[in-house]
DNA sequence: GCCTGTGAACGTATTCACAGCC
DNA sequence: GGCTGTGAATACGTTCACAGGC
């Protein structure tokens, strides 16, 4: 290990190696821990331990320092992380120490809905403009955003130097919407419609499927349900009626 | 260590523990399958070779037989998978195959966005009742659903059967709308709230938080574009000027 | 031939446990 | 004493590859 302390390097940035050093799920919790520990700041809170701050976002104290441990050295010994610093560094590792403008397309009632989200905002995030197809609703303004239509996106998008964006539009034609989105500077796709899109190489895309939340939920209910009444269906024996 | 199964020829280690005899990622990709094997259907599909559904969901063929195998046996083999089947069976291993009662937490934006989502209906999920606190609200009808005052939660949930509950509230006392929420026989909580809550035993919770998508997707995009300038730095280094 | 279901091999993520430090 | 950071060990999820069946 390099025994540098307080190397006071302008550090802007810092990711791992190239791509695939550190997994979404550290990512995933990453986000978290941010999460907390602002509330952890917000509260006064300086200083903390691993095996508390891992106590309330609800992992484990060797899992929070492994997932820290990925980016760098954060913590202190013996006096724990510092709350304010470790909040500050894991957004600048996110990217979102400065505010990020993101697009959004489909103005329904969803988009709406995440025009007005507060989340977005709190977390360095800035939906900048909208898009739509319905005549009547481009031109207009919600909460604050124009809505262009969808034909004019390479021009907006670069106009308001924007590379993310969200979509919550019908799903016909979402996947030429992609294409364009990518093919217009955008390296980060959010897509709430239920339908799989994939995204040419260089930009990312995650899916959103809110029902399929409630799937696994009704899943776990289930299973609880009947584990505690019936055998269920065994392993090995035909799943269902299979009308050969 | 500890509760070691053997999993041996005798393959008959389902019903022993409740919940986790599969994990949680073969859950979600089971409703992606369900969704793709739906559309299937519509367009007169009526057989399909784990190859060809695998590319269509983009996983590995390996990985959607260990899927279903960890459910029985649901291929006729050189005949594929039967599409209508195999999708009546996922909805009934995943509880959807009638249409379940929710209700809704907070109408709000998002709230009411959720509301007029379609996606929920389609998935077999009904919003059959809201509630508020909000005075302005009670009493109205939000697409075709009434809106409670959340006192009156015990009675109106088993008025109306529910036994899943989507969170779309403000923070405030979220925990203790949990508790009450769980103990009048809701089993499943899906929580749109950005605040870290607890379920007591026997309720599931699961988190939605739409703004760590967006997170994750700024920090993929971010490392991309870094890697491909700088080096970055090599593990173990300070992640930040840590100010000692 | 090509198909499914599945033991076995593999890779990855998590946890353990301890060295080094305060 | 308690803390972090980290090699080692374990648990988990995915892929390989092949037996058995159509």
């Amino acid at each position: 290990m390099s025994t540098s302390e307080q190397t006071g390097t302008d550090a802007t940035t810092q990711q791992k190696r190239p791509a695939k050093r550190v997994s979404l799920q550290t990512v995933e919790r990453l986000s978290v821990y941010r999460k907390v520990l602002e509330e952890l700041d917000r509260d006064g809170v300086e200083n903390i331990h691993s095996h508390d701050l891992a106590g309330l976002v609800g992992v484990t104290p060797a899992q929070l320092r492994r997932d820290l441990a990925s980016f760098g050295t954060f913590g202190n010994i013996s006096r724990g992380y510092n709350v304010y610093q470790m909040s500050r560094t894991i957004s600048r590792i996110m990217g979102t120490d400065e505010t990020q403008s993101v697009a959004l397309f489909g103005v329904g009632d969803l988009g709406r809905a995440l025009l007005s989200y507060r989340g977005f905002e709190e977390r360095g995030f800035h939906i900048a403009v909208a898009f739509d197809v319905d005549g009547e609703k481009v031109g207009r303004v919600f909460a604050g955003r124009r809505c262009y239509h969808v034909d004019h996106l390479e021009t907006v998008l670069r106009e308001f130097d924007v590379r993310m964006a969200i979509l919550a539009s019908r799903p016909e034609g979402l996947q030429a919407l992609v294409d364009r989105v990518c093919g217009s500077g955008v390296q980060a796709i959010l897509n709430f419609v239920p339908k799989r899109v994939s995204a040419p190489g260089g930009c990312h895309l995650e899916e959103t499927d809110i029902a399929s939340k409630l799937e696994m939920l009704s899943f776990l209910a289930h299973t609880d349900a009947t584990a505690a009444h019936t055998a269920s269906l065994e392993p090995g024996e035909p799943a269902e009626g299979m009308t050969a």
